[in-house]
RNA sequence: GCGGAUAUGGCGGAAUUGGCAGACGCGCCAGAUUUAGGUUCUGGUGGGAGACCGUGCAGGUUCAAGUCCUGUUAUCCGCACCA
């Protein structure tokens, strides 16, 4: 009797080799393959069976370039600086440094069990000074650049977390770390001008191999729009009004005009008779918050008393105050064309506002309107000069018209905003400006950075909008240096996402003294190829790391202008219906009793097998028996035939083939679950093949081979067992020859009207005449009635139509 | 409201893209081994006595539909007055 499967000898002993001989060599000459996982936060609560996933994922994939012939870059980091890691260490009553350490020491004990091909020489961690050294440095090139700038305005704040957040962070109007309503409050913040990069963040999209939902979730957030800014003077006073609108087209229509509340023109235009009403309402409307904003679903509004001249028919249109126009979009004023907008229609329906189709639907114009014809289809109709016109056409010549004409211009306008980088916070990168009263804002100079930051006792939020280094007057206190001057240092952090904007370049030099990176390596080993991770960074850090990486691109520090080439978001591991695992909720599977049960290789195995790697799967511990089933049976059937010297047979170089044949090309569409079902169904088959006479040595190598990225330690020690003494992961991926894997039989369906009532066996070159006669003789005794037609797929089915 | 994804046995899920629905695994049933339980091994397992019926629901195209078309429902995700 063979040794039993042992997992924990197995794996042990493999795991201690592969620190001593890394499988992971580069010689210079291979080509490069780097495949990136998103960097976890180091939280407290340890990893569940979840984040093992998307780790395993990107590790079976590294591994099969591995034996493709690359050199990996394969690395791991540390996202440890920002709220989370912050607010933990509140909570436990411990200076964020130490809990950090901690947690990196813990989670990295646990990401180790995984046994993934990670070269630690290249960890980073965005809390090390000589890593933040270059998050810092970035922004003073950015300041320099003129893309960081200072700016005092009503910002996104979390009450809770005592912060400011940028757009990105706010979900439904609620914080993305703890789910508070988040208010305004007027701040000096530093911003940095992502949307100088708005149409190159926005066209290069198309260069990439993204899921193409995240591409969409990132051109929505882009959100870029064509149109035309209008002027419309305001009757009687020296005023203009200017309109963002993206369907100049209904100019004609225009029968009113609305201004945000927060309008700056919005308090001057009351006549006596209405003032109260207008000033009553900016007011309401500034006590607002975002979310009451949003959830005030019935339209609310005032007519200021003033009317505004429609430039093209010198019509006075009424101007209106309403909060369903926003203060920061396009100018913060609309025209408003009742019969082409569905808003508006609601608004002159509410209000009585008389509404002037110009369009006509299906060549006319529409009795009684119930809702706004919104579909730029159609001739123009009650427009004057422009009647007769194809509306779609006049929607994009009108803006050049109105340009000529001397009252707007042709615009383009963007949903995205500037990023508000600022936070009131003490666990994140010091922003290292200086603010000299002579000055103004001095970067610290590039030779003195890392600007570390202090260590402290109280390192609480103040809630104030100051942040906690405010408070320690030796650190703030310091000189111009410009001008050397007493002059005080920026007291706000970076936000968590500035470190993750840039991590995955410095993984390929991460001890470099001198630069971000060396142009050299860089050249060599970026950009990712392959980047794994959730989706739930669609339109934050994957927009910010595009953003930088154009940035560092356009000052000369890197030779390409995408980080990620190719990005795969795996689905969620969820407990049982579909519910998030949290500690909260008590469902939280933990893959620590797993590995000691049933070892690294069988979860491994498993993490894919729940399920199509990109969609979530419910967690069922049962489940991974089968897998580990699977092991045994493969470990006793490679024990039990390695020695016993079988004949080949065209029989087993056709299954051999076949399996390398199909596990490939499940591989390269990353349908890993079916890649493991295949492993077992092929396993299956040569336990017959055993049973009946054996099976070959060649055939079992292969499989050990084909296995390996999946299930590295036990394909490691059944390579060995079969007489090697290099490593399976130097062995080339194997390829499948087609021809061997030819059937010379088939198996055919023979079907009445397409229900199946005999399987024939016919040869697999036959020819469509004999292949018929040989179901009709099949199925001779069903042939009851007139015979239509006769289909017959080579290799598949036989129909034959009967009436 | 708009956009996207998903829907297949008791359960997780397969289905070379229009060609034998339910691979593979879990669970369950029976048998063998075992003093017994567990492990392991062998066989069975969509429904129905049956002809047949079966891929959320209703139609359609086709010799043939889980797959294509039209409509519809449910769940999840994203966006949400962006003019």
């Amino acid at each position: 009797m063979a040794i039993p499967y042992n997992h924990r000898e197995v794996e042990q002993k493999w795991r201690k080799i592969w620190e001593e001989h890394p499988v992971n060599t580069d010689d210079g000459k291979k080509p490069k393959y780097y495949c990136l996982d998103m960097f976890p936060y180091p939280s407290g609560n340890g990893l569940h069976v979840g984040h093992w996933r998307g780790y395993v994922i990107s590790d079976v994939w590294s591994r099969y370039k591995m034996m493709n012939g690359h050199y990996l870059i394969h690395p791991m980091g540390w996202d440890a600086f920002g709220l989370p890691a912050e607010n933990y260490a509140i909570k436990m009553g411990v200076h964020p440094a130490k809990s950090t350490a901690e947690n990196v020491a813990n989670i990295k004990k646990q990401i180790n069990q995984i046994a993934a091909v990670y070269d630690w020489d290249r960890e980073v961690n965005t809390t090390d000074p000589n890593f933040y050294k270059w998050t810092q440095w970035i922004f003073v090139k950015m300041f320099k650049e003129g893309l960081a700038y200072e700016k005092e305005m009503p910002i996104n704040w979390c009450p809770s977390c005592k912060t400011g957040l940028a757009n990105e962070e706010v979900v439904d109007g609620k914080c993305e770390r703890c789910g508070a309503e988040v208010t305004k409050k007027n701040l000096k913040q530093w911003m940095l001008r992502i949307t100088k990069y708005a149409d190159r963040l926005l066209n290069d999209l198309d260069k990439l191999e993204w899921p193409e939902k995240v591409k969409k979730m990132q051109t929505d957030w882009i959100g870029k729009s064509n149109g035309a800014e209008v002027e419309f003077k305001v009757d009687g006073m020296d005023e203009v009004i200017t309109v963002y609108t993206t369907r100049p087209d209904t100019l004609y229509g225009a029968t009113f005009m609305v201004l945000a509340p927060e309008h700056k023109l919005a308090p001057s235009l009351s006549t006596p008779e209405t003032k109260e009403a207008v000033d009553r309402y900016i007011y309401e409307s500034s006590m607002k918050s975002n979310v009451d904003r949003l959830q005030g679903k019935e339209k609310t509004g005032v007519f200021t008393g003033s009317y505004a001249i429609n430039p093209l028919n010198g019509e006075k249109t009424p101007i209106w105050l309403s909060d369903y126009v926003l203060a920061d979009y396009g100018t913060g004023a609309i025209m408003c064309v009742p019969a082409h907008d569905d808003r508006d229609f609601e608004f002159a329906k509410k209000f009585n506002i008389p509404i002037v189709q110009v369009i006509a639907k299906d060549g006319k114009e529409i009795e009684d309107m119930t809702e706004a014809y919104t579909d730029a289809k159609g001739t123009m109709i009650n427009s004057g000069e422009w009647n007769g016109m194809e509306s779609s056409v006049l929607k994009s010549e009108a803006p050049d018209m109105i340009e000529k004409r001397g009252f707007g211009k042709k615009t383009t306008n963007y949903k995205l905003r500037d990023w508000v980088f600022s936070r009131q916070r003490y666990w994140g990168e010091p922003i290292p400006i200086v603010h000299c009263p002579d000055c103004g804002c001095v970067p610290v100079p590039e030779e003195e950075l890392p600007l570390l930051l202090p260590k402290v006792e109280k390192y609480q939020p103040t809630g104030t909008g100051e942040s906690p280094l405010a408070d320690i007057t030796d650190w703030v206190n310091t000189t111009c240096p410009k001008c050397g001057k007493p002059a005080k240092r920026e007291t706000n952090t970076m936000p968590q996402w500035a470190g993750s904007s840039w991590y995955f370049l410095r993984y390929v030099d991460p001890h470099n003294q001198e630069a971000l990176v060396s142009r050299e390596k860089a050249d060599q080993y970026l950009p990712v190829d392959m980047y794994i991770g959730g989706v739930e960074h669609a339109v934050l850090h994957l927009l910010y790391s595009r953003f930088y990486t154009k940035f560092l691109y356009d000052i000369g520090v890197i030779d390409f202008d995408e980080p990620f080439q190719k990005l795969f978001n795996q689905g969620m591991i969820t407990g049982k219906n579909g519910i998030k695992m949290s500690k909260s909720k008590g469902n939280v599977v933990s893959p620590d009793d797993l590995v000691r049960d049933y070892g690294c290789d069988a979860l491994r195995l498993y993490e894919l097998f729940v399920g199509p790697p990109e969609l979530d799967s419910e967690w069922d511990d049962r489940g991974i028996e089968g897998v580990y089933r699977y092991l045994i049976r493969l470990w006793n059937l490679v024990m039990d035939n390695k020695d016993r010297n079988v004949k080949v047979t065209p029989e087993m170089v056709k299954l051999r083939n076949k399996m390398t044949y199909d596990i490939s090309q499940r591989l390269n569409h990353f349908s890993l679950n079916t890649v493991v079902s295949g492993f077992m169904e092929y396993n299956n088959k040569m336990i017959d093949m055993a049973k009946k006479g054996g099976i070959d040595k060649e055939t079992l190598e292969n499989t050990v081979v084909l296995l390996a990225p999946f299930a590295p330690h036990i394909s490691e020690e059944l390579w060995h067992e079969l007489g090697h003494t290099d490593s399976v992961f130097h062995v080339r991926w194997p390829e499948a020859d087609e021809n061997a894997m030819k059937d010379t039989e088939k198996e055919v369906a023979v079907q009445i009207n397409g229900k199946t009532r005999a399987v024939i066996k016919v040869a697999a070159d036959i020819d469509k005449e004999s292949a018929i006669a040989a179901g009709k003789e099949a199925i001779a005794d069903k042939l009851t009635g007139n015979i239509v037609k006769e289909i017959y797929v080579p290799g598949r089915i036989i129909n034959i139509v009967m009436k």
